[in-house]
DNA sequence: GTCTAAAGTTTACACTGTCAACTTTAAAAT
DNA sequence: ATTTTAAAGTTGACAGTGTAAACTTTAGAC
């Protein structure tokens, strides 16, 4: 370490981190960030090769908590349960923080040009999928088919209740409405998919 | 009309539309489409209170346009074989309009203060949905519950492949590489997903 | 104690969204 | 047919952005 500041890269990215947890990505510039850790409009740039370079490592560190939730969640002995919990982790997480998620998911990024992301990425889906290899006992065939599958229903019922928390009017349909109901019910709504999933 | 160009508000939608179907949203900006459009910068301005609002303009359009593919695959009197034909296609829109698709869905925009767009993206998912009340001779309760299980899936599935599209390397995991496996078993995944909901 | 390269600053450029002030012209009013 | 007027377009300006180039500072290696 050297200079000034020290560990200016870290500081750099916590401070986008928090950033963007509460004002999003549509708003965030270097500047601002750079002033927020009170230093030269320019010097993030002796650290990222540019705003998407550091960008990926907010995201990466976003996967990287993700991953630390999804961990702190394992109860059971039952790998149903165990599933069903990270899945509600994987969605409460995105509800808790609904601008880091956008810059995970939604952001476009060609995320081969960042291992790191790749990784990370990878360990936090992984995370989520471990469990459901111990129910394909024996069988091959399907367990990446089904691990999509799982990963679909998971991610598509947070980006339903966001989208529909977004349109949250008086003026919307009925359907809209239920996206409370289904934060109610997730665990349920995950075990019955689960189950309804072919091991044979 | 009046004046030089007539309709220039449209014409704007138009090759605002275009424009991010080839190059994304990440890269847009008011000025080239009005150069695109041989306008000078400003012109736009007389048509849309802000950049945002034509964005909205064109994210309606997409939304239309989704509609318009889903009605005309209405294809038996069968309504799990409407029903899962309509996912296909609105995965397949997706998959074929992925920047479209990023602007209508990912891009944070107070959708409330666009009356249109919330409309067309209402009457988009309602058009997915609708088959589904048929299923529900009588019973009430779960309908709501089961409309958003569904949808949630569908754009799920959507999200997962273009996800993996943007990850696809060779360093990546077994689970990544289903993706188009995913694509060529949409419709089994689809119906087998609708048997399992509970219709009592 | 000097040298060097990492880490920071200043200046500058092209590009962006958007505002204010101006000009043109199609159609309504006379 | 002429005048009026407001819609539709232009020009110029401003603050904010990403980022490249040239410069300065300073911690640690020799």
């Amino acid at each position: 370490m050297r200079y000034h500041h020290g560990n200016l890269r870290e500081q750099l990215i916590f401070c986008a981190y928090d950033w963007i947890s509460s004002n999003g990505i549509e708003s965030i510039s270097l500047r601002k960030i750079a002033k927020i850790a009170k230093v030269s409009q320019t010097a993030p740039y002796r650290h990222f090769d540019s705003k998407e370079h550091m960008l990926a490592e907010v995201a990466t560190l976003g996967f990287e908590k993700l991953s630390s939730e999804m961990n702190k969640n394992k109860a059971t002995d039952n790998p149903v349960d165990d599933l069903v919990k990270c899945g509600v982790t994987y969605i409460e997480f995105g509800l808790a923080n609904e601008h880091i998620i956008d810059l995970m998911f939604n952001y476009t990024m060609k995320k081969t040009d960042f291992p790191e992301l790749l990784a990370a990425a990878d360990k936090a889906f992984g995370m989520l999928l471990e469990r459901l290899h111990y129910m394909h006992h024996g069988s091959v065939g399907a367990v990446q088919l089904n691990s999509m599958s799982l990963h679909a229903y998971v991610h598509g019922l947070l980006a339903i209740i966001q989208i529909n928390q977004r349109i949250d009017t008086s003026a919307q349909t009925a359907f809209f409405k239920a996206s409370s109901a289904v934060k109610d019910n997730l665990e349920k709504m995950l075990s019955a998919f689960v189950k309804s999933l072919d091991f044979s």
